[in-house]
DNA sequence: CATGAATGAGACTTCATTCAT
DNA sequence: GATGAATGAAGTCTCATTCAT
């Protein structure tokens, strides 16, 4: 989905293996601008500067500040939602896959912790990105609605919480944790008694048995 | 405190009636053009004209677009964080508690949803509003922080919950819950149920005996 | 006509004395640019640097380089087609008031040939200038059609013609003539030459008696 | 005469087959946007585009947006001027000789009234388009002049005119209502009425005996 | 207090044109 | 011959903010 979705909405691919080498230059050279002076401070011509290359050039390849930052957002949201790469455990109880998985978003969440404050700002205002950070929340809830479900089906789970409530919930917890900690420097954690403690409140809110 | 912080933040005081009903008028005016234009396109203009006044008459009583939404934002957080018009009945269990912030929350979120959403986006990139939106935070993870220690001695709480971060993540969880849901469109879900949902949640995660 | 159609087409009147000063100190700059560089080459910036006012103030009074141009091109066209200030004298023949119509258009269209030349472009592009030129041509062309069926009805025009066609045709005859010649230099005539035999082969073309 | 002319302005002929086939491509691509955009709105990757090829190739077979445009005017006007298919009947009354040639400008002139809009408006800013669209004007003016003195020295024409002023005029009628008429769309006329009243005026306005 | 005229920093964007491949 | 990447001049326009009246 990444894929077509993300071409749909890009400027003209570069015809030649130059310009392809160009415009990732520029959209590396985007994400280290946005880092540094958040969306608006951002100016095309540092953008272009830092790539090497005169404004104009960067309207060759995108059409605005909005599309380059669009696909950036996108990208990184792919990275946040990406398989683990180690496959997972087969035989992994849900504690420890809530854990794992609680520890991924937190550790991906970490490393691009700059460009995902610029991602959380730009998607109050960007009807695009704002989706973008929509999908990954709702990858997130569709997953832990479906083994919600299943727990709940196994007598494992509270059965009073609704699947897509609860979901979207939890979803929420991590998701905003994240920020206001690892962005907006709201407190300073220990980074496995947070995955542990997130964890614990997680399994906790399903009520499931055992954890 | 909101008194103390705003006193410190504001524009010269207006020394004439009329001057105060006038600044009251902008103040009116400029959550109007907010709610309808979100901040980065609001206009000081725009707020003037909507006051009746000329465009260079808000400088008598504003330094700023950003001042004005400053004063405004921290006036909304302090409308969330204000203590319910009915006493809080003496002897309420813990989880009816629990219940009536997070109805409290959500009900005046929703009914300031307009404005509470530019107040998220601007908290991206004003550090002030951040600051007040992160007070909001503070205020209600403080007061669950508290009750989470009393029932943890009481041992109705789960003892291996970390009071700082249990409370300042379900915080997390409701705030961000009520943005999807209510500035964002994230889905839409019936009122009562949300507000059972979210508190079973928090209860749930907290191991609240006989919740 | 003007004037409401003018009202319509105009920037927000300024509101102060001095504003509609200075809005007049723009609109003279602005013709006296046009002049000097034509349309396509007049910088906002110049108009407001003639007119000693930064460019910015320029969008106070005017959206647009077009929009002031506009507004210069309908004053020029009523200068055309104002009546003239010597009352007609009563008992003119038809002849004589041809000549004093003739003579009095390529007088005022010498008189601003340069601005002329320019709305002349301007009206090959822009709806708005074609549609002033079009009404002036218009103006004559109504006038002439009425003298003609007159005529015709007494018998002191050629029958076979068609008021609205030829009225139309000897009013481009001399609208095109006195482009080519006072604009763009197509040739050198004498000034009253020219009025006689425009006159006269308009007269001629009417098949006026007696002429 | 337009030959010369035009090749003396030409870019660098193509060598090859191969070329002259690209460049005439070119030239009809030019035209079509010409058409469709006007002169200012048609960018050079349109023309270049439509004709199939990168724009780099543009700058092998011309030097600018103008060069090419001047190419298509002399072209235009040479459709304009080119002697009659069917040999012009010997012996033709001067009435008819007059009525074919309005017929037949303005026939040529409908059939390309597009492009000729677009000539009208581009020689109002290039020198070169507005010599060419004047050489067009004194073929015909020349042309008429002669035959004026003609009939003058015959007594068949009023004796009054000057031959090169009423030449002039009577084409500048028959251009600009050309242009009115078919590119301005000022008003609607029937084909054969409008010849025929046009070339009744021109009859007229020479006092052509027996007309 | 109120007005609205004036300022000017500050970016954006377009595209004709060049040139290495 | 053809391609398309790269350049950069040139102007446009917006608005927050100041200030004389």
């Amino acid at each position: 989905m990444p894929e077509l979705a993300t071409a749909s909405l890009e400027a003209a691919a570069p015809r030649s293996k130059k310009g392809a080498k160009t415009r990732a230059r520029l959209v590396r050279a985007a994400k280290e601008v946005f880092e540094r002076d958040g969306f608006l401070n951002a100016r095309i011509s540092d953008i272009a500067a830092t790539a090497g290359l005169s404004h104009g050039s960067f309207y060759h390849y995108f059409e605005s500040k909005e599309q380059v930052f669009r696909e950036l957002a996108r990208a990184q949201e792919s990275v946040l939602t990406a398989s683990p790469e180690d496959g997972e455990g087969r035989s992994v109880s849900p504690l420890e896959r809530i854990r794992r998985a609680n520890r991924r978003y937190l550790e991906r969440y970490r490393a691009e912790a700059r460009i995902m404050g610029v991602i959380e700002q730009v998607s109050r205002y960007d009807e695009h990105v704002r989706e973008a950070r929509a999908e990954t929340q709702k990858h997130f809830a569709d997953r832990a609605e479906r083994g919600i479900r299943r727990l709940q089906e196994e007598g494992l789970v509270d059965r009073n919480l609704s699947p897509p409530i609860a979901a979207m919930a939890l979803g929420a917890m991590v998701a905003r944790f994240a920020e206001l900690w690892l962005v907006q420097g709201y407190a300073e954690y220990d980074f496995d008694e947070a995955v542990d403690q997130l964890t614990r409140l997680w399994c906790n809110a399903l009520g499931l048995e055992g954890a």
